[in-house]
DNA sequence: CCCGGTCTCCGCCGTACGGCGGAGGCGGCC
DNA sequence: GGCCGCCTCCGCCGTACGGCGGAGACCGGG
């Protein structure tokens, strides 16, 4: 069971370069390179491949926007990106679009054969060199920055708090918490009291910027 | 210039295999252990290594714990965090400390080796079992799906609804965008309306879900 | 030229919201 | 037993909010 895998780069040399690196591994078959990225689109939905190893800056249809293509097409491929420099723009809309391997041409061959290798087995593996913005953009966000007297609060009032943040009225929330409605606007009441807050509308947006909520979560 | 390290994990047997591992490579060196979290703060501050392998479950105080008081602290290691179960929770809560490295203790010990040189060179490595959760913890983070008639605002209608999102009233918002309250009162109706949402609640809601704004960035 | 969209404002009106004070029940703790 | 915190509710009241309809000004395009 080789790795079937298209290059896609618009630089012949590069091509050739990546071409001799993955064949000169084991179990890895190079059966298309493409020079931009509809042309990347075109040959891995003519050949199929397990991996597409893609050169993210490219003419005319960058490896962003063919990722996306595939990615959003039927049975996509596993894609590793490539760049020359790993730009924060660059890591971040790569990995939304949901690539398995983000690396940088200065990383060493066993690193690229590595990252195709995990990508046909559907894990992923990102630039040692540019993990740490990844952490980063984790630590950035959150909890670091400690929601203030939120300890404060009583269970059932941050039971309140969730459901408020979910952009419910206090009447969706008594009927979601089983209780009156004269009970929530009690919690609310004291919600904004401890908080320091002046409506739920600033209840709401503390939640999402201390972490109590956060974006994609239900 | 061999890597000093220093190996916390509350199992003796795991310990001594973890020993054995590093020990067997070229250029790492072994200088203390520890059995729980509060160890292994005191080990690593007293023997200040390079790399601290951390097991993240442990008892008393854990591996998260211990990471964040050393990471809080004067010139902190860098940080390998080991599981045995890479748990969303787990894995966010590891990456939001900031480690160098997040690693399943089922990956191969050539990973291991591998995570720590990474961690020692100040650079990170995440398991390639668990990048993809890492992965999609982006993708989840739209701006691939854009809520769909949210192209529909103008201009003014987009900056009142930032404005909007950050809990403003009325009032405020006028006074902000230099226009009159009733003015603003017409934009916001007109985004209610457009967006299909009932109160300016449910519009902050949107605004982080969708990722027009963001925690952590006014 | 007139039409459509945007931005700016106005008034009216019903309502959800939030502040205030108060009350009863229940459990834990001293 | 007494105290205190939490949860549960109630009423009163002022206000910010949101829906509705309308208006004038500007600007661009058909």
């Amino acid at each position: 069971m080789t790795i079937r895998l298209v290059i896609a780069d618009d630089h012949a040399m590069i091509r050739a370069g990546l071409r001799l690196v993955a064949e000169n591994a084991h179990g890895i078959e190079v059966v298309g390179e493409a020079a931009d990225g509809g042309e990347a689109v075109a040959v891995t939905r003519r050949e199929r491949p397990d991996v597409l190893l893609l050169d993210l800056a490219m003419p005319d249809v960058d490896g962003l926007e063919a990722a996306r293509t595939l990615l959003a097409g039927p049975a996509p491929p596993r894609i590793v990106m490539l760049t020359t420099f790993g730009s924060d723009e660059n890591l971040h809309r790569a990995l939304r679009t949901g690539v398995n391997g983000f690396l940088l041409k200065s990383s060493p061959p066993e690193h690229l054969i590595e990252a195709i290798r995990v990508a046909a087995a559907g894990d992923g593996l990102i630039d040692p060199a540019v993990t740490m913005r990844v952490v980063a953009s984790f630590a950035a966000r959150p909890v670091l920055a400690p929601p203030p007297e939120l300890d404060t609060l009583t269970e059932r009032e941050r039971d309140v708090l969730h459901l408020l943040a979910r952009g419910l009225s206090n009447r969706e929330i008594a009927a979601e918490a089983g209780v009156g409605e004269a009970t929530v606007r009690t919690h609310v009441a004291q919600i904004l009291r401890k908080l320091g807050l002046r409506d739920r509308v600033q209840a709401v947006v503390l939640a999402y910027e201390s972490g109590i909520v956060r974006p994609g979560e239900p």
